[in-house]
RNA sequence: GCCGACGUAGCUCAGCUGGCAGAGCGAUGGUUUUGUAAACCAUUGGUCGUCGGUUCGAAUCCGACCGUCGGCUCCA
């Protein structure tokens, strides 16, 4: 049925990061109780639409217990232990149970309860979840809010009267943990949307749809991109040739790019010794999320899940002076990650990917120039790319976590005051995110939104001076002494499949002149007219273009209509009166036709957008 | 990994409470030689994800495993 993906989360998570750590601690309790969650107009309507909910749940599943349910971006959930799984026939008798709540024109009626008095009323009506909520609440009085005969811990604020909730309708559900904790109880989330009016309840479903329709694992599959096989394994994509070539092309852009600004690109191997990754730090912080030690005789192996440790061995083949410095290493390194089954998806979320990688190393004094440079970098291609809508997220540590990341405070505290430098630098603003670092240090993160809200991180630059230590990491300075670099971990289009899948969402398949991978299909009218054009498909191959000379014996209108499908963004028609006329007549993707014009003129205008980038 | 759903031809899907596995598209062979989104005829195609169980009989019921999807957790 309505098979949506989450479309909350990013506004969500934000909340969390300025509130507390990744731990769900008390502060994260009282941002829970504190009812409303976003700055939405919308959102005490979909407050209330999610108590009108929760009644709906008491009504038909007696014996439910309540955790909490916020309003979201969109809508609003509710995370609830049901006596039994649901299913979507449920969802509709909820959504029914909700519309006689909403006949009732029941008031929403606010009490401060003292903390006693909470606590016994909740234990009485058996709600655990409510009961420990409370109990770690500082205050001593709860605010409680009732409608009809729902009674629930919150504070607000509500619409007056279930009456003022707008067109609603149930999405989806799914497990969601008590308090985020994957070792506590595994709990029912019901996913609802709320709008003022039915029209704009169906606009946003629509948009949901449309997300569909983009999705990259369906246009992926149409367009035959790439493809997973059992037999190779979860997580693993195959490229096929089509996406094999968007891949060779940004892979061409970026490499070019880089090497323009001062990168020295090398290659290097998937696998190391552990102890590599053992020196590193890797094996102690990050082991869960690498595949298990290959043991050949006395050898033991790993698969990489970073490219830094050897970067750091070419740093090492010499020594390295002041003058050699900033040493710019890049890659484009292929990286494996044991993500655990769950968390696959599509090309968004796999096993092996290829990480358009750096590794800055530099002094101490050049780190805020190669920052600015990176961001100017990743800017830049942004912009070829159409990508408009982003933003900057800077990445902490949470001090509470010693097992995810490096225990030393001082280093933590150093490096976020050269990135906040760097955006102050910049005029950036951003979004603090504590619990989010990697295990050796903070980061700038570029949030991108995919067409249904998510956002999810592609371009980074991490700041580290913990590897350059754990390597003994040297360079002779002005002064002829030894000193130790800094380093800077930076990824521009990120992963390929990350990027590619983004891409296909934001074009719905539609690739740029430079990025399709079918640039211009050939389509003799009769097959009289295909040597007329040979030549000019000869010519476009030559000139590195890629053409294809549709020789089938089939209809014109059918080789148009498959063209379209297939999204190639130059249809180039000819039949006996362009032969006559020497020309031919360009058909553009969007439907529109161009004037008839002669095949020399085509040639220059499809080099124009490729060398464009357009 | 956890909660829930799903897995039928290359693709999209139908197949009710167990009784000989279907359609459209595609592919293949022919006919057609066409002016901007899909010509016609014929042929072809499946150990119903895998393994086991119940049954006279399983695509259908049960179990395990594999995979996919939606959530959660984690994340480039």
């Amino acid at each position: 049925m309505q098979a949506t993906r989450g479309w909350i989360p990013s506004r969500w998570k934000r909340r969390q990061y300025s509130a507390a750590g990744s731990k769900p601690g008390p502060n994260i309790l009282r941002l829970l109780m504190s009812g409303s969650h976003t700055n939405h107009p919308l959102a005490p309507m979909r407050h209330s639409t999610a108590h009108v909910m929760a009644q709906a749940v008491q009504h038909l599943f007696p014996g439910a217990k309540f955790a909490f349910g916020p309003d979201t971006e969109d809508g609003f959930y509710y995370d609830i232990e049901l006596p039994r799984p649901i299913s979507q026939d449920d969802l509709a008798a909820l959504e029914a149970e909700m519309r006689k709540s909403v006949a009732s024109q029941s008031q929403f009626v606010h009490e401060d309860w003292p903390k006693g008095r909470a606590l016994e009323w909740f234990r009485e009506h058996d709600q655990p979840f409510k009961v420990e909520w409370i109990s770690q609440l500082p205050d001593e009085t709860v605010s409680i809010y009732r409608h009809g005969d729902f009674t629930d811990l919150c504070a607000g604020p509500h619409v007056s009267n279930t009456a003022d909730i707008g067109a609603f309708k149930l999405l989806s559900s799914g497990g969601a943990y008590w308090r985020g904790d994957e070792k506590r109880e595994q709990l029912t989330r019901i996913y609802g949307t709320v709008w003022n009016n039915q029209q704009e309840l169906d606009d946003y479903l629509e948009r949901l749809e449309e997300a569909r329709r983009r999705d990259h694992r369906r246009i992926g599959k149409d367009l035959q991109l790439f493809m997973f096989a059992d037999e190779v394994g979860p997580g693993m994509p195959l490229w096929l040739p089509k996406g094999a070539t968007i891949r060779r092309e940004l892979e061409r852009y970026v490499t070019d790019l880089e090497l323009r600004q001062g990168y020295q690109h090398v290659s290097t191997p998937d696998v190391a010794k552990v102890d590599l990754y053992k020196t590193s730090g890797h094996w102690a912080h990050y082991k869960d999320a690498m595949f298990p030690v290959m043991k050949a005789g006395d050898e033991e192996l790993v698969l990489r899940p970073m490219n830094c440790p050897h970067h750091i061995q070419i740093y090492k083949f010499t020594q390295r002076s002041y003058r050699d410095l900033p040493l710019r290493i890049a890659e484009f390194g292929t990286m494996w990650r044991y993500e655990k089954s769950g968390e696959l998806s599509g090309l968004s979320r796999v096993r092996r990917m290829d990480l358009n990688d750096a590794h800055i190393f530099c002094t101490p004094e050049q780190i805020l120039d190669e920052i600015v440079g990176v961001v100017q970098l990743i800017e830049s291609v942004y912009d070829v790319l159409g990508i408009t809508e982003h933003w900057y997220r800077l990445s902490l540590w949470d001090p509470s976590d010693r097992e995810k990341y490096v225990d030393n405070p001082p280093m933590w505290e150093m490096g976020e005051r050269y990135l906040k430098e760097a955006m102050a630098r910049l005029h950036l603003e951003y979004v603090e995110a504590p619990g989010e670092a990697a295990f050796y240090g903070p980061k700038i993160d570029i949030q991108l939104r995919d067409p249904l809200g998510h956002s999810e991180t592609i371009s980074t630059i991490q700041l580290d001076f913990h590897l350059p230590n754990q390597f003994q990491l040297e360079y002779v300075g002005e002064d002829s002494k030894e000193h130790r670099p800094v380093m800077i971990h930076r990824g521009v289009i990120g992963t390929l499949v990350r990027m590619i899948a983004f891409l296909i969402e934001k074009y719905a398949g539609a690739f740029p002149v430079w990025l399709s991978p079918v640039q211009a299909r050939l389509i003799p009218i009769t097959d009289r007219n295909v040597d007329y054009l040979r030549g000019l498909h000869e010519r476009l191959l030559d000139l590195q273009v890629r053409s294809e000379l549709d020789q089938r014996n089939e209809k014109m209108q059918r080789k148009i209509a498959e063209a379209q499908t297939e999204k190639v963004p130059y249809m180039v028609v000819a039949g006996g009166r362009d032969e006559e006329a020497g020309t031919v007549s360009v058909r553009l993707r969007s439907g529109e036709q161009l004037p008839p014009m002669a095949p020399a003129e085509f040639v220059n205008r499809i080099l124009d957008d490729i060398r464009n980038r357009r």
